[in-house]
DNA sequence: ATTTATGCAAACGTTTTGCATGTGT
DNA sequence: ACACATGCAAAACGTTTGCATAAAT
């Protein structure tokens, strides 16, 4: 399948410091591949991606890179800490950096579409629920369900 | 809603002529693998069931019952409005009827323990996420994800 | 040198689908 | 009689895993 393929001499933009030393954090090893990860969901800001997302980005420099190292990179991140995963729910998971500003999800359950929410919004109610279920929530992340402004427009 | 709510007896009584008018009320036919899905439902009453653990409650009855209609039944079900399907995002999706109070859920990252919290907890900060993302979360259910009192208390 | 990570393929569990047969209405 | 529902097997889906090889430390 991959006639020649060359092990490129470390490419592109150079690389920030503060996020090698992200990636080593635990012991980790520095490779092109988690570098590669690590750059497409920087590169994709607070814009989450999914798995499949990743490999697409990561794809361009590197086709042979494969979908199961991207989800063992992804799991380390998670596991780091650097990386916070979301689960729609619906088939979907997403993955964006832990750098960015903590906030919920709104799913459209008709088209699929996101929006944020941020965080104050909802932090009382957290509250609420700890008291109530015992449960501790406190870095938890909500994904609400419900229907878009538009496809609210069409269907209602 | 139903008009007359009788006190429901935790037992399983003969099949009740308004489950059997729930199920045909869209047009649909009663069939006999619905009607053994159905009381699995009926029968879990506020304890959620699995796709899986469904089949497990139907496969006496009916051992020859394919999974594959059981998804079909409950998705008739999730479609005509009688059944609430909740994705718990961690790879368990289960169901409960429809019937049940509104209410939503706190899952154990750790174990997966599930709980239920009321609707009024929470209810506030439905409308001010409506507000902030212009969607509508009118019968939205919600899903926590945190960790119970028995990891919290194992872990630190 | 040692340990960890990768590529690959194969396995996984859940859900969906095409099609012939069977059943409720 | 007819449309609809079922059983079955097979496929689709996203994700995980075992193992030999390759690369980072």
């Amino acid at each position: 399948m991959a006639a020649t393929r060359r092990p490129r001499p470390h490419s592109h933009a150079p690389r920030a410091l503060e996020e090698v030393a992200a990636i080593r954090s635990h012991g980790r090893r520095l490779t092109r591949q988690r570098a590669l990860i690590w750059d497409a969901l920087v590169r994709a800001g607070d814009r989450h991606l999914s798995a499949r997302e990743v490999a697409d980005a990561v794809h361009g420099p590197a086709p042979e890179l494969h979908q199961a190292t991207i989800y063992r990179a992804l799991d380390v991140f998670v596991a780091d800490g650097l990386v916070r995963r979301t689960d729609f729910g619906d088939g979907r998971a997403v993955y964006e950096l832990a750098a960015e500003h903590r906030h919920h999800h709104v799913v459209c359950t008709s088209c699929g579409a996101v929006a944020h929410v941020h965080d104050d919004a909802v932090r009382p109610a957290l509250g609420r629920v700890e008291a109530e279920s015992g449960f501790r929530l406190a870095d938890a992340e909500l994904t609400f369900h419900g229907t878009c402004a538009a496809c609210g427009a069409a269907t209602g």
